[in-house]
DNA sequence: CATTGTGAACGGATTCACAGCC
DNA sequence: GGCTGTGAATCCGTTCACAATG
């Protein structure tokens, strides 16, 4: 029995489960209340097959000869994801990144809260965005403890990112996304995303020189 | 023959390049000018197996018994990854994202340059950066043949993506950065990588949650 | 009879294991 | 002896094919 509650969903399929969400809601939007996988397909450009086994590791939410009702799908991955509740993140480097990120949360999403942004940088405590403080990073234990954060953006140059990290993990942050380009060193029960701006450009210039010497041969 | 030469090398190792890439620029900086697999997975993380086979696509740059010549294997990479050569990107959409992205590239790397920007909105169209005009969009088509750009960053609102998308393409854009939360349709010789802020965060806060109902079991 | 849910087949990437070489 | 380069074995996610069912 041990064997099966085992199973660990794949990353892959946690990272689509917000583009069916996106999918819903605006299918819901335009009152479509009853949705096929086959539809989803269009919509998203994984197959059919993908999106029915992407689900059924949750559970069995359609009904077959019919589909899934939007609706009720909708709730389901909210809930799945974890945004049935709301959720308080913090974004650490408060430069034009940081800032970038903060309002583009901000303005996204009714369930996700930036609580609160910290910066190293006297220049940077000032924050132009409604209800959001800037604080010194000292203030930083204060927050996240108190507030019981769990999730952290960080936008700091590499040279400072480690650091950062030990304080998040230190008081209570268990996933981290990350722009700081460098390896994070963090204990296995913390998720770190990277999101390496760097590395993202620098693939897509392979990409953009069509036909050279290693590309195709 | 053929079935020889049509080898195309997956994504994932075209991803890892840049981070070998990072590291060595790190090593020869602190004048190491030899390095072994085994260091380079401890600075990546990636095994050491892996980064031979990575590497061994693109040719035999290593001596067996002694490691890779830090130097020669970065002139090779950056060769490879197209870096040798100046490339010429834009920016679309000069938001607080389009911006941040802008002053983060053009401070990184010496081979990249953010030749122009555009946006449609007139308020946008002013820059603080150095040597950065914005123009708005129906410049783009003069400035992207005329200058022969290949790579763009995106970071238009969703609903607008897929006509920026078009007009892009036509003017010889083959490689797009695209933030905006939207699925691009595109000619199947155009790479586009999603970078997708809101998937990213709730893919986080799936992780954020450990041990609650759906993910151990 | 359309559509879900799922075991089985497949394929691509990683890891293993070792032969080749300095 | 140490480290690269690589075929073989393995792992894991996707696709296939179909049984189950409203």
């Amino acid at each position: 029995m041990k064997e099966l509650s085992r199973r660990k969903t794949p990353k892959t399929v946690v990272k689509r489960l917000p583009v069916y969400l996106r999918i819903l809601d605006n299918l819901l939007r335009r009152d479509v209340d009853i949705i096929s996988s086959r539809v989803l397909s269009d919509e998203t450009g994984f197959t059919a097959e993908q999106i029915r086994k992407d689900l059924a590791y949750f559970g069995a939410f359609g009904t077959r000869g019919t589909g899934y009702n939007t609706g009720y799908l909708r709730e389901k991955i909210l809930r799945i994801i974890g945004l049935d509740k709301q959720t308080k993140i913090i974004v650490v480097g408060f430069g034009h990144l940081g800032h970038a990120l903060t309002r583009y949360n901000v303005y996204q999403n009714p369930y996700v809260e930036v609580v609160a942004a910290f910066d190293n940088d006297p220049a940077k405590l000032h924050s132009d965005i409604e209800g959001l403080e800037v604080y010194p990073l000292e203030k930083l234990p204060e927050v996240v403890s108190g507030q019981k954060v769990k999730v952290a953006i960080l936008t700091v140059p590499a040279d400072e990112a480690q650091k950062v990290v030990d304080l998040l993990v230190e008081n209570g942050i268990t996933a981290i996304l990350n722009f700081a380009p460098t390896k994070l060193h963090v204990p296995e029960y913390v998720y770190v995303h990277n999101t390496d701006l760097t590395i993202e450009l620098q693939s897509l210039i392979y990409y953009s020189q069509e036909d050279e010497k290693y590309h195709q041969q």
